[in-house]
DNA sequence: TGATTTGCTTGACACCATGTCAATTGACAC
DNA sequence: GTGTCAATTGACATGGTGTCAAGCAAATCA
């Protein structure tokens, strides 16, 4: 029986990514990530210690199964900064519906647990590194607008593209998911980049 | 003894204020808000009936102490669609501080406490009224950006000023609030206002 | 003065989720 | 057969919320 399933340990990440992904549940207990798995719950103990790492290790689960590096990675291949300021919105907010559902858990964590703070602020870390790049792609083209610094561009870059911000206009506002890219872009640009020299309408 | 203190409701406001405020403490409990009230644990659910009930009332109790009506009321004054968006943020981004501890604590909740999560939920609707008033002072001084409908501005500049942005920006890039200020009122400029009909920098 | 009410205290307890522990089972390997 | 490995079973500790019942002390009423 156990021949042809996947590896156990797969199997409650698995799990975990589905109940969380459809998280009508108020929360999603240890418990139930073992039943989902078709395993006792302290099976799920002996391939992860707390429901922390578990969490952590599913946001890895699905950076791996999604190719997250390299849809990120496509945005570095942009000509311009304009360009890749566009290429790296759309590849990040296009992801963060892949990772909400776990992020949310993780983020609730982060009130209580040191340990899911820092794994989801090391993540978080990563994507600000890409609005840096970003940032700076601008910065080389002469295309930063002239009122911030780059710190400060990328603060409020990193800060217009977080998950609560998704959160709030894809869920409360009820956005769709084309008009959320899109407005962030455009957000962005007018933001962030500078008229082109003879250019009325960047 | 108790002749002279504030009512035993309002010393249990004061104390959950009081620790939610300085919350170095990775959580405030029921147990701890009524130590510092100096009353038994108990007391605390005589006054109200749960958690969830107590943060609610502490915000209530802020917004008294600190006139919340009379600070936002202020930017209803602003002669012009721009003054008044600058007054709002202005108005609002001074706020969050003062609620930002009891409103850490009830988005906490929110994510397993139905009725934190509509408390939550109505009071952030009025920021998003006084945000959807300086659109429309926008929209009526012909200065609101044609690239977005009233309701999508309003969207955007209530996420914009959101309690989680403000927490990035302030806490974890660690701005200071002056300066948190003037970039919000710089970017929602940018991003909402429309360049006035002969002037090249809106 | 004695009875009642009011507002709080005390201490026990149910509930629920996380995490721990020890004994057991069943399959496969040698 | 004997060991070993992975998982099961069931009991238990912990910590926080919320409930309940009995008691108590000061103010109010008669």
């Amino acid at each position: 029986m156990s021949r042809t399933n996947p590896d156990t340990r797969t199997r409650i990440l698995q799990a975990a990514w589905e109940l969380l992904e459809s998280a009508e549940a108020p929360e999603t207990r240890m418990a139930d990530i073992a039943r989902r798995a078709g395993v006792s719950r302290q099976a799920v103990y002996l391939h992860f210690p707390t429901r922390a790492e578990l969490l952590i290790a599913t946001t890895h689960h699905i950076d791996a199964v999604k190719k997250a590096d390299d849809r990120l990675a496509a945005s570095r291949t942009a000509a311009t900064g304009p360009e890749r300021l566009d290429a790296f919105i759309e590849a990040w907010g296009n992801y963060i519906p892949e990772i909400y559902g776990v992020g949310r858990a993780l983020m609730a964590m982060s009130t209580t647990d040191e340990a899911a703070r820092l794994a989801w602020d090391d993540r978080m870390q990563a994507v600000r590194h890409g609005c840096r790049a970003a940032v700076e792609a601008l910065a080389r083209d002469g295309r930063l607008a002239t009122e911030h610094s780059a710190e400060e561009a990328t603060d409020l870059l990193w800060t217009l593209l977080s998950v609560p911000g998704w959160e709030r206009l894809r869920l409360v506002c009820g956005w769709p998911q084309a008009r959320y890219v899109e407005k962030m872009k455009a957000l962005a640009r007018r933001a962030l980049v500078a008229a082109q020299p003879g250019d009325g309408h960047p």
